[in-house]
DNA sequence: CATATATGACTGACTAGTCAGTCATAGTCA
DNA sequence: TGACTATGACTGACTAGTCAGTCATATATG
């Protein structure tokens, strides 16, 4: 077998903390599991995911997972909402609504850009919209979270510019989606066709905003 | 045994015709196959779809599948192809470019809603999207055949737009994915999100070609 | 040393793929 | 035309392998 250094206690440097507390060590413990377990959902989706292959990933047993999720189902179900939550409390955390909605929007688009399309964060995404079908309980909570709040934002987002004139369309503010939809077909995108053409994700958004705004003066 | 009335013999009519001809036979047969697993594959996810199903589906012993397709995943891979080919050759029985590109478009929005969005191909089209990434041969074909024909014929009629002054926008040929992207959003909703917050997909592509070509004066 | 935590070999349910055998139909012959 | 044979489509019980979940044992902690 020559497992003799199944988790390498010697090098049991992963954390910068000594992290003796036993707390704190079932935390990481959980972590690297969510965190294995994410990467092997989304490279395989939910039923060809091997929890055998996440235990490996993570660095534990088998029964260990066990020991923080109750089966594989809830294991996803958790997953969904604990990758997710944070980034809820960061949207919730809005930047000051200063300057023109443009401008709102535009740093907006920037972190999309840059922390969900063609990130992890843009797998789960698409892993979502994969296995919503079969676990509703996953889609129920996304679009709570996510979606319901997100297209609250926006439509209030809509409506400021409507109300200052940036923008002309009055109608927009009934579907959201319209706003957000070339940057979710910009996730979807990277993950299934980039191979075959690159998108240039930035431009693409640059040229929608343009769309609802009219084009920028002086760039 | 019992099985005397295996496929029913008396009841052969299935389809008009007698269909005594075993290749007709076996035409039917495969066909059968190719629906329920259409049906199945939708349904679960490819991993999560179990061959006993189809077979019952399809009324038909599991061996029976193994005479028209090599296995599991090439009957997958197969079955794409089999229900895409003729919408591809359908969109390329383009309608006579008549009248302005916005009605064009219209006509098109129109088709797609109909026989796309919140139907069984609208459904495939999310499988695509959930299964890409493990069946590169099928993300491959689909953007052969499906998505880069899409854009070129959009980006035709984007430029014409743009020469006829029908759309401001220039930018706009550069990045047919936005003319598209609500009708993808829309495809994507209904299966996800439909039970929450309904969609009118037809009133928000009016909304978006409000949004390119300018609202109509008279609807 | 008593308790909490972690391990991984093991079990049993499940399923993709096989193949020996059946039987309806097509073809042949008188 | 009617009977007899050849064909191969079809069947479904079976095999070999997989994997979620368990639990007796080992290890770490306080």
């Amino acid at each position: 077998m020559a497992k003799a250094a199944t988790h390498k206690p010697e090098a049991g440097g992963e954390a910068s903390a000594p992290a003796s507390n036993r707390a704190t060590r079932a935390a990481e413990r959980r972590n690297a599991i969510v965190e294995a377990a994410m990467e092997e959902f989304i490279a395989r989706g939910f039923a060809a995911t091997r929890l055998d292959d996440i235990a490996k990933r993570a660095g534990v047993a088998k029964g260990t997972i066990y020991l923080h999720f109750k089966d594989k189902e809830s294991m996803f179900e958790e997953l969904v909402r604990t990758v997710i939550v944070p980034v809820v409390a960061r949207l919730n955390a809005l930047p000051p609504p200063t300057g023109s909605v443009r401008d709102l929007i535009e740093t907006f688009a920037g972190n999309f850009l840059k922390e969900v399309i063609g990130t992890r964060r843009g797998d789960l995404v698409r892993l979502i919209v994969a296995e919503g079908p079969r676990f509703p309980s996953v889609a129920d909570f996304y679009y709570r979270e996510v979606v319901s709040r997100g297209m609250a934002g926006m439509r209030a987002l809509i409506e400021l510019g409507i109300a200052r004139g940036e923008i002309r369309e009055k109608d927009l503010a009934r579907y959201p989606q319209i706003l957000i939809a070339p940057a979710m077909i910009a996730v979807i995108w990277q993950s299934l066709f980039a191979r075959h053409a690159p998108l240039d994700a930035q431009d693409m958004l640059r040229v929608h905003l343009d769309l609802i705004f009219g084009e920028r003066s002086t760039t």
